[in-house]
DNA sequence: GGTGACGGTCTGAGTCATCA
DNA sequence: TGATGACTCAGACCGTCACC
């Protein structure tokens, strides 16, 4: 990997207009914003992971030249979160989608739309010792262009009386597909047992 | 207006395969 | 043999929309 000190690697491939300076901003933004709900993450981790997807994405909206959807109700419930000047039906080249989670490589959705996606993977640091006062680190950002083909269907069994999770789509060897579009990774944290570690040993 | 289906966001855990 | 990655299943919660 190329990444300069910080962690920024320039050479990854990043939706047309988008810069590693909006994607620095928007990291600090999500940090600054999520970790005053950190007993959120405590309540209901999933919940705080869409949460941090949806600081992502107004983080973009905010910081660069990707908007979200200019009718409130079908920005928040449809593809994508973000367009290249707010495009009503952008071209897949154009179209963002941004993603929060803790895990360190996959990603799952509900559809296999093609366009580029920004996974602000995450972890939660009570401490704020890994960064000074952030209870919220954003250790790696991804950005990849998904096609269609990159995405695997995962049924689900879910039936009348049993209950279960709706079907979905995941990325296919998200190991692969991910590690050249690492746009940010936390100099300091590794993966150890696949878990964001303290690359001294401390998490 | 109430209700249920559906679409959306995820997580944890168990198991298996692969590789050094 | 242990570490790591992939696969699969199970669970939670919220908002919108269509239908009655």
């Amino acid at each position: 990997m190329s990444a300069d000190a910080e962690g920024f690697d320039r050479k990854v491939p990043l939706p047309p207009e988008l810069k590693i300076a909006h994607i620095r901003r928007a990291i600090d933004y999500i940090e600054r914003e999520t970790s005053e709900l950190i007993e959120v993450y405590f309540e209901q981790a999933n919940v705080f992971s869409g949460l941090v997807g949806i600081f992502g994405v107004r983080a973009l909206h905010a910081l660069s030249p990707y908007k979200k959807h200019k009718h409130p109700d079908v920005a928040q419930q449809r593809f994508p979160d973000l367009s290249l000047g707010g495009k009503l039906s952008p071209p897949p080249e154009q179209a963002l989608e941004s993603k929060g989670t803790t895990r360190p490589w996959a990603l799952q959705s509900h559809y296999n739309h093609a366009g580029w996606y920004i996974v602000w993977r995450y972890l939660v640091d009570p401490t704020g010792m890994i960064k000074a006062g952030k209870k919220v680190v954003i250790w790696r950002v991804d950005v990849a262009f998904l096609k269609e083909d990159d995405w695997k269907y995962e049924g689900s069994n879910a039936a009348e009386g049993r209950g279960g999770r709706t079907h979905t789509f995941g990325v296919k060897l998200p190991a692969s597909r991910f590690s050249s579009a690492i746009a940010y990774r936390h100099p300091k944290i590794i993966l150890r047992q696949s878990r964001p570690t303290l690359a001294n040993g401390e998490e």
